[in-house]
DNA sequence: GTGAAAGCGCTAACAG
DNA sequence: CTGTTAGCGCTTTCAC
């Protein structure tokens, strides 16, 4: 019982968890800057001190709380990603790409869902930036003026992603809907098709290469697509239910082009359903190239652009904003590829 | 220049974003507190000190630092969920479950990404605990001894899922692998199945679920099901090739059971592919039950666990406790459901 | 090699 | 209705 060197040391730490440098140190029975220390510079510790102050780290579970550490050294260490929702598109692949760059770099990433429309998108907004991250990343998301005033005077480095907003906050990384979707018009005429059906989600960029896509097939002089809009997320049952309706309007289409591969997932399920035969009747092109595009059968044309490559350029960009590095370019074009397959 | 009543105010916030109270305070020419309860309870002020104070906050872009707030209260307002991988199945369903039932009750979600093995695993989940989340909530991660310790060490609560360990650490919700394997063989058994084929992801649900689909089929007399293992995450392409394999191994199996929808759909694509009629020739059934499962043809038939009840289960469980409430169970089976459809 | 003091931005508790 | 004081847990600066 009379180990411990307790003068008016707090008490071992109540909640398990909630252990402070003071708990550490008392146990250890040095001053709390040499636990602090102990974790942070250990090559400057007495390897005898050293030694006494992990053992007592290790007996009180402490983690230390880097609210403290934020509130004192300015830096929080991390960077927010906020996405309007998880399962929209490959979001995943970013946030791989973006991890990469950043934990080389000593700094976390932490994912906020930050939910399509109503006032609360700015709260949560303004949440996330309450914990003072260092840098943000935002991944298809409008923005209210409200947001817009918060984003700016956040003062920290913002990348825009995906939706290449028309008037960026900061910087931006992605790839220009306008040229995927006339790439993608390009490739169906190339392919011999001339009468064009599209059938695109909602959401911003859909939209944006799909309206491209239209122009270009009138400055083809081809007819007019007939052009569907099905709400985002996307599916598999759209993409039947399309198929059927373009056909309704049109039965003498050649081609299909969708925003998504599980849309044209559908329309392939639905032609097969019909008898239709791919390509030979009709081309069916989707966009994302998700990993089933390649191996179905007919394999899938589509359009991929690299989503951790994005992450990893957004990375790169805040990093060296962060570090006050000059950088080269605010806006990075990180292109597209057209797969073309077989359904083509 | 003369309108401020600055004596020794600190100078507005060089960097925006980076303004506090004494900036707001000194503008409106108030005293710091009264900042703070316009912020939180501004019936308590005067209408009109209320209004110049609001006024200074939208001048100065003012955002409260939660990191102080954090500190002072020992809140930080916040419940963390882990994740070993974004894509990895239906997270955002669940995610979405717990930020409904989380943000009714004032909490954010805040969600990590914590990767598969190596050591890095442990120094996220430290990271994550060193910013004081109120609950946690894990996701298919498999612990280390070490990581056991820091989170029982943690004094907060937690809710496992999807994973349901052997050796709960807290709370745990989920469905039972072991009643799901079963099942899928009995459906099978019951479509008059005798010749079973088994493929698997080798995640350790996916596992869980196939050891006992095969002792199921044992118990019923059958011939051991021809079992094949792929790596997770199972995709498409695995499907097509499993099939393959299987009939290499044995051409007569009259049914396969796959862990997942994409594997099954790649089991669909290959029999088509080789003239095999489904269901007649051959049951392919699935699980998961994607979007695309219902809608495939033939509609697949796949089995079903509710992401977003699992999701709100945690929430609410986590928020019970947050709140003192008697916890009613502390392991909640949320059930799952077989989605009985054409190509069985 | 180790420690004491000060203060990051905020709020609870108590004045006035 | 408004302000003062103290202190959350940590790190920086300066002493010893």
């Amino acid at each position: 019982m009379s180990q411990a060197p307790d003068d008016e040391l707090p008490a071992p730490a109540a909640r398990p968890g909630s252990a402070t440098l003071h708990h550490v140190a008392g146990l250890a029975g040095v001053s709390i800057i040499t636990v602090s220390r102990a974790l942070r510079e250990p090559a400057k510790l007495a390897p005898e001190t050293l030694a006494r102050v992990r053992q007592a780290i290790a007996d009180t579970g402490y983690v230390p709380n880097s609210a403290a550490g934020t509130l004192r050294m300015a830096r929080s260490g991390f960077v927010a990603a906020l996405v309007p929702n998880l399962q929209a598109s490959n979001f995943a692949q970013l946030s791989a790409g973006l991890t990469e760059v950043l934990s080389a770099h000593g700094y976390q990433l932490l994912i906020g869902e930050i939910g399509y429309g109503g006032g609360r998108e700015d709260d949560l907004l303004r949440a996330a930036l309450g914990r003072r991250p260092e840098g943000l990343v935002i991944t298809g998301v409008r923005h209210s003026p409200a947001g817009r005033v918060l984003l700016r005077q956040a003062g920290i480095p913002i990348v825009e992603t995906w939706d290449l907003a028309d008037e960026p906050i900061d910087m931006r990384v992605g790839a220009s809907h306008e040229r995927i979707g006339e790439a993608a018009c390009d490739h169906l005429v190339q392919r011999g098709r001339q009468r064009l059906a599209l059938v695109s989600a909602d959401d911003e960029r859909s939209l944006r290469r799909a309206a491209r896509f239209v122009r270009r097939a009138a400055a083809l002089g081809l007819r007019a697509p007939v052009a569907l809009t099905v709400a985002a997320p996307s599916t598999h049952a759209q993409g039947r239910a399309a198929l059927a309706d373009v056909l309704a309007r049109a039965p003498d289409i050649d081609a299909v082009c969708c925003s998504s591969d599980l849309l044209a997932m559908g329309v392939l399920t639905e032609a097969r359903v019909r008898g239709i035969q791919v390509p030979q009747q009709l081309a069916v092109m989707g966009g994302g190239d998700a990993e089933f595009a390649a191996s179905l059968s007919p394999s899938l044309t589509s359009i991929r652009i690299d989503g951790r490559e994005t992450g990893r350029q957004a990375g790169q960009m805040l990093v060296a904003r962060l570090e006050q590095r000059p950088l080269p370019q605010r806006h990075v074009d990180v292109g597209f590829e057209l797969m073309a397959r077989e359904s083509t």
